[in-house]
Parts: structure tokens; sequence; C-alpha cells
DNA sequence: AATGGGACCTGCGCGC
DNA sequence: TGCGCGCAGGTCCCAT
């Protein structure tokens, strides 16, 4: 599922192999993921552009355009971006000026494509909190405070911050040995601290190891991510804790599967 | 303010 | 073999 590790992989791999082309046609297969009313306006608007940059926010990646739009992607559960494509199996197309293909797929059709004028006032946008890389430790710590509700659903909520999914908040809060269980505002500053450092470098190591391949996600290339093999919590209930050989649990949070270790996070 | 549920989707693994 | 079921989860929306 992409997070923002994820998110950011493609981002890197889509400006390396897309940035400079100019879309010259787009082939909507499944009218469902163009989330605004009018699809033929989306077609229409996007023919004779250029890309120019591609940014993430979260875990929304925004292509910039030469004609000062976005085309903004949201790949949610199963969302693929694939280059060089084929256009045969995708839900939607882009075709380039060279006669390549960019093919958005979506096995659950949960993903969501829009051209924008203004990708900032996406409401989805407007409601972000910050980027867990770019904040300084007090300002992560101000999230926390004084807050009644547990860590774990509250590191996803993007409002707190933005980017991190249901994988990288267990692996995080495995990293740092705190309880997802915990009330937030119970968290020390020296908890909060580790849980600082451990979001950064849980979220750093999995960029740099191209994400995790879990359900349909791959890079641009179609090659799968490499941090699998460094989960230490994610999906191992019932195995032992690979620091201390207890059973690792999954509860229920917020409808969302917890994994965490009952004796390394207190 | 916080929580819980359903909706959106579809493939997969399970029990029978 | 085949069926129905629960599950996976990002985000939105509604109810309490």
């Amino acid at each position: 599922m992409p997070e923002l590790p994820e998110v950011e992989t493609v981002r890197r791999d889509l400006a390396a192999a897309v940035r400079g082309k100019k879309i010259v046609a787009v082939q909507v297969n499944r009218a469902q993921v163009i989330r605004q009313p009018d699809v033929r306006r989306f077609v229409k608007g996007l023919a004779g552009v250029t890309i120019t940059g591609v940014l993430r926010r979260g875990k929304l990646l925004v292509l910039e355009l030469s004609n000062g739009k976005a085309l903004t992607v949201h790949l949610k559960m199963t969302g693929q971006l694939v280059y060089p494509g084929d256009a045969r199996t995708s839900r939607v197309s882009f075709r380039f000026s060279d006669g390549t293909w960019l093919d958005f797929n979506d096995q659950r059709v949960f993903g969501e494509v829009r051209l924008l004028d203004d990708w900032h006032m996406l409401p989805l946008v407007r409601s972000f909190g910050p980027e867990p890389l770019e904040m300084s430790r007090e300002q992560f710590a101000g999230l926390f405070a004084g807050r009644s509700t547990r860590i774990k659903p509250l590191l996803l909520d993007q409002k707190v911050i933005a980017g991190i999914g249901n994988l990288y908040a267990a692996e995080i809060l495995f990293r740092c040995g705190i309880d997802p269980r915990r009330w937030a505002g119970s968290l020390s500053t020296a908890e909060i601290g580790r849980m600082y450092t451990a979001t950064r470098a849980v979220l750093a190591a999995a960029i740099k190891h191209g994400g995790s391949s879990v359900d349909d996600y791959v890079r641009v290339s179609g090659k799968p991510g490499a941090y699998v093999p460094y989960h230490k919590v994610y999906a191992r209930s019932g195995k032992p804790c690979l620091k201390c050989r207890t059973t690792i649990e999954r509860i229920s949070q917020g409808g969302r599967g917890t994994y965490f270790c009952p004796a390394c996070q207190r």
C-alpha cells in the first residue's frame, strides 16, 4: 500500500522518466478514476501540455504542467504508475509525443486522478498536517501534546501528520519501543524524541530501498521496492519478535490492524 | 474532540 | 471443485 516512502519513490522515478515529455493524448479505460464531473474536459485539457515537474505532498503525487495546471494522482491502495506502459490494461493512460505511454493501473479502482487549476486548493491537501521529514523535533512534539487519543491512530491521521500509513506507523512504533495503545498525551518528552528519530529513520530507510512491495505496489519501472525484508512487525502476527522472540500480536485500532511486540513496546 | 461504522473496490485465503 | 465469507486499507461521510 503506497505510503510516503512508496509515493516518494514513484515521484523520483517519475521525474526521471517523464519530466519534459509532452502529452498528446489520453486514453480513459475507466472513467471512474477521473474524479471530476467532466471527463472530456480532463482529456482535452491535457492535450499538448508538457510535464515540467513532479512533486509529492503526503501520499499525493502532483505532476506540474506547462500550462500552470497540475495533474494529481492518489494511488490509494492498489494504484500504480508504470512507464513505459501499453494502455491495454490500465485505468487511464497518457500518450507522449514520442509515442510512449504512461499507465495508471488500479485493481481496486480506489485511486483518484484530477486535472486542477490549483492543486493547493484540493480539500485533501488543505487538510494535510506537516511533512514528517520537514519538521523540527519541537514541531513534532507539538502535534501530540494534550491529545486524548491513542498514539497509533494519531500517526495515521493525515490532518496531524501527512504521509504515514498503517504499515509505517507500526514499524515506527516498534523502532522507538512505544506501545501503539498509549495515549498520545501521556508520552514523555524523551519518548516523543525517540518517536521523532524513529519516524525519520524508518521513512528514510524505506525510501532508500524503494518502498515496500506489499499488495500491488511497484516502482515506475514495474519492479518491486526492496524494503519488505526490513519489516519488523507489520503482518508478522504470530511470529517471533526479531529482537526478543516474544510473539508479535495483532490488535484492531480504528478498524485497522495494528502489529506490535508486547514486550519491546511499552 | 474523539470514536465507530459504512462506503468505495476487488482479489485472495479460508472453511465447509 | 465451488461457494460464501472476511479481510486488506486511504479517504470520505455520517452518527453518536
